[in-house]
DNA sequence: ATATTGACGGTGT
DNA sequence: TACACCGCCAATA
């Protein structure tokens, strides 16, 4: 099928992908990135889709607050804050704190 | 085809 | 800073 759908999804973990390590990204800068700024909706549910996908690290992905709303999406309730953590983020309360510092624009 | 939902973002109070 | 409401868009029922 050539529905331009399945594209949307591949556009935003092309650019999940190339999210560098220790940093994070918004579902609006993504959804921005490939064109559709007002979809960051939906780069949420792509991602959700993703959650099954290693190549794409889902959990370097928030939203615009740096709060982790996913997490709830993941197998154990704080795998995705203690992946951050790993990652050298600072994470409290479902926050990440310093976020505008560790914030990577897909655009840029 | 219509209504509801959702890993959002922006603005108002 | 915190909370509420609205707008956008695709998937699901």
């Amino acid at each position: 099928m050539q529905t331009s759908s399945l594209n949307f999804f591949e556009r935003v973990y092309q650019v999940v992908r190339q999210i560098p390590y220790g940093k994070v990204t918004s579902y609006g800068a993504i959804a921005k990135s490939i064109g559709a700024a007002k979809s960051a909706r939906m780069v949420g549910y792509a991602m959700k889709n993703a959650s099954n996908l290693e190549d794409v690290p889902a959990h370097r992905v928030v939203n615009r607050n740096g709060i982790l709303t996913g997490k709830h999406h993941f197998k154990g309730t704080s795998l995705m804050q203690q992946l951050l953590e790993s990652e050298g983020l600072v994470v409290q309360d479902n926050k990440i704190q310093n976020f505008k510092q560790v914030f990577w624009d897909p655009n840029k």
